[in-house]
DNA sequence: GTCTATATACCGATAGAC
DNA sequence: GTCTATCGGTATATAGAC
C-alpha cells in the first residue's frame, strides 16, 4: 500500500497526470513502469492492483480539496479569492498538459470503474458542489456578486462550465479556457 | 466499408451507444459481436479497423448537426426553438441511457485517438461551436436574449455547460441536469 | 456476408529469486 | 523493494472455408 514512500509518490504522481490525459483505461502498468525506469511487478507491490491505484488518486485529490477548504486561512478569504482558487484549480491542469479534470475524466469512463472508484469521485463531487454552492450564496448575500436563482443550481452549472471547459480546450485551442472563465465572471458581475 | 447496409447500420448504432457509454477505449469487438449475436470477422468486414468504426460515428454526427443546421425548415425557426432544439440534443443522451456526448466522450480520449478521429472531431466541434455562437448573436440582436460579453464566448460557455452537465448527471443524479439548463435559460433571461 | 480458427500484441497480475 | 519470468485473459486484426 501506498504511505509516503518516494516510489510510491512517484507513482501516483504519474498516474494522476496519465490518467487526467489518456482516461483509466487508457494508461497501463507499462506506461507508468517504463516512463518510471522501474519494472511493473514493482508497481504491483506498490499499488496491488490497478484500483488501489485509481482510488488512491481519488482519494488524494478528496483530501487536498478539503485540506484547503478546512484550512482556516482559507476559509476567512474574501469570497472572490475564494473562487479564483478555484478557477486556478482547473487553470493549472491546462498548464500541466492539457490535462481534463479529475471529476471529467472519470465521469466518461464511469461505468468501467470498479465500485469502489465510483464511489469516491461520487463523494469528490459531491463536495466540490457543495463547498461552491456555500461559496456562491455567501457572495451574492454580502453583494460582491450577482445572479438570479438557487445558488445550488449556479454552481452546478459554474462546475459544469469548467469541466467542459477543459475539454472543449483541447478542441478548439487552450485560449478558449480563459475566454470561457472570463464569461464565467462576467455573468456574475465580476472581473477576473 | 459500410454503406446503408442493415448490419452495418446496427454495428454503427450500437458502437456510437457503447462509446458515449463506456468511452473509446471502454469497448471492443467484442462487446458488439456478444450484443449483435455475430462474431468480431463479420465486424471487421463492415469496419476493418476500430479507427475505421470510430471515425464513422464521429462523421454521422457531423453529418446529422449540419443536415439539421442546413435544413430550410429549421433555419427559418425562431431563435429560441433553434436553442430548444440543441438542448433537447444533450437531453436526448441522458435519455438513451446517461450516454455523455460525443465530444466530451472523445475529448478526455483525445490523445489516445488516431489522429483521423482526432481531426474529425475538432472539426464537429468547431462547426458546433460556429453555429451557436451566431444562434447567440441573433437572439440578442433580435431581443429575444440577453447576455454580456461576445457571442462566441458565451457560445463556449454554453456548450461547455452542456458537456460538462451530462458528465457530472452521473455522478450527482440526472435531475441535475435539467437544474443546469434551467440555469443557462435564467442566465439568457430565458424560461426553458 | 458470415463463419471458424488463429496470429500477434498488450493487459493486469503473481511467483519466487535476490 | 526490485528484479526476472510467466500465466491467463482479452484486445485488434487476418486467412480462408462456406
Amino acid at each position: 500500500m501506498a504511505s509516503r514512500g518516494t516510489t510510491s509518490r512517484r507513482i501516483l504522481e504519474l498516474a494522476e497526470s496519465l490518467l487526467q490525459r489518456l482516461g483509466y483505461n487508457g494508461f497501463s502498468y507499462h506506461h507508468l513502469s517504463q516512463e518510471l525506469g522501474i519494472k511493473n511487478a514493482a508497481i504491483h507491490y506498490h499499488f496491488p492492483t490497478k484500483e488501489d491505484l485509481g482510488l488512491q488518486i481519488v482519494e488524494q485529490t478528496r483530501k487536498r480539496f478539503n485540506k484547503w477548504c478546512n484550512n482556516p486561512e482559507n476559509r476567512i478569504l474574501p469570497v472572490k479569492q475564494q473562487l479564483d482558487w478555484l478557477v486556478q484549480t482547473y487553470h493549472y491542469n491546462l498548464k500541466l498538459g492539457n490535462r481534463v479534470c479529475l471529476i471529467g475524466a472519470l465521469a466518461t469512463d464511469y461505468y468501467t470503474l470498479p465500485a469502489s472508484m465510483q464511489n469516491a469521485v461520487k463523494e469528490l463531487s459531491y463536495e466540490l458542489q457543495h463547498w461552491t454552492a456555500r461559496l456562491l450564496e455567501n457572495g451574492r448575500e454580502s453583494g460582491v456578486m450577482d445572479f438570479k436563482g438557487r445558488s445550488n443550481h449556479k454552481a452546478l452549472c459554474i462546475l459544469s462550465t469548467l469541466t467542459g471547459s477543459l475539454q472543449l480546450a483541447r478542441l478548439l485551442g487552450n485560449e478558449r479556457h480563459q475566454q470561457i472563465v472570463d464569461q464565467i465572471y462576467l455573468d456574475l458581475n465580476l472581473t477576473y
